[in-house]
DNA sequence: AATAACATGTAAACGGTTACATGATTCG
DNA sequence: CGAATCATGTAACCGTTTACATGTTATT
């Protein structure tokens, strides 16, 4: 799996950046597939210095140490090379850890409310999810990107169009069979 | 998020399992939103007996101590009940990681091989989760699970078509770009 | 007799989150 | 002047993976 230097390593190809700016690249822009902690980060964007796959212009050497606190990291020609390998190797995979699917699977220990507002909250998520993913400017993209953007939406409109459709018919049902176990 | 713990005392509300058990039904029926190694299983399972919320029959007691070293793990009744309030807190939450994503992302950076071999391991991987899918005894499961089922096919057949139809257009406007870095 | 599948567990290392701690800059 | 946002970093903790270590049972 793709840990998180390789992808600092990927995001500082396209240019130089600090931290602060990665950490917000990563949450916003990979948010659909990767997302990333100051905590995980600046750990992360210190071993790849310290292999010297990317340097930083901090102001930690002459006089004015004091004023700006801001440090750009920028990858060296190494730090290049190692992206590139390890990029080539990358398989298809990835893994969904889903809380929504796993309260579904004990649903049975669930009354009917909750099945409800697990669907409604998923459905927001979606919809927030949607609402970004549409408002990235396509056009001014590299095909790559363009392709990424386009299949989460295809899955996005997907788990709605069943959550809209189907969503009712579930809730009836567990409805039905949640008489059983009265809210304690 | 709800953590191998709880996801373990859920499994053990349907009845006693041993570890080995708990590990396979984790990794075949809840595959598509959880998965769990045996370093994992078995920690989780001591600190829940270590809690009290589960108990084991260890055959590490009287005369026959070597025979059969298969523990069976039973929930408790506060079990029981630290697992509905757990699964009650349960919130919508999913998170996604996805090197095939990832890899589009940085698609400038690979050759129009490597963008074609993406697609068919996507596809792969997305097929043999539908086989897997299918084959799953939908009449015989109760509501909540069937549900589960049923949104993660339709997930999954959005994927398959997108790119089934979008693949090979994609493939086709990345070769044309990547002549500029032929393979090194 | 060999092999596959069943079965349990530990230890080191990894990668990450959460909370903490601090301070600068910008804008209203 | 206060609030939001920009900005960097550490430390404790958590959950998990990977590799190791061991042994049993069933099948061929």
């Amino acid at each position: 799996m793709l840990n998180l230097q390789t992808i600092c390593l990927g995001l500082l190809c396209f240019g130089p950046k600090s931290g602060y700016e990665l950490h917000k690249t990563i949450n916003t822009d990979l948010k659909h597939f990767q997302t990333a902690s100051f905590g995980a980060l600046y750990p992360a964007l210190g071993k790849l210095e310290a292999k010297k796959l990317i340097t930083s212009d901090g102001k930690n050497n002459s006089i004015q140490a004091s004023s700006l606190p801001k440090k750009v990291y920028t990858i060296t020609a190494n730090g290049r090379t190692v992206f590139k390998v390890q990029i080539q190797k990358t398989r298809a995979e990835e893994k969904l850890t889903s809380d929504f699917l796993a309260a579904f699977y004990f649903a049975e220990h669930l009354p009917a409310e909750k099945i409800a507002a697990l669907i409604d909250g998923q459905l927001a998520k979606l919809q927030d999810e949607y609402r970004e993913l549409i408002s990235a400017p396509l056009s001014r993209m590299p095909e790559g990107k363009r392709f990424g953007i386009r299949y989460t939406i295809a899955i996005n409109r997907a788990a709605t169009a069943f959550l809209k459709g189907e969503g009712s018919t579930i809730q009836a049902t567990l409805r039905r069979s949640s008489k059983k176990w009265s809210t304690t």
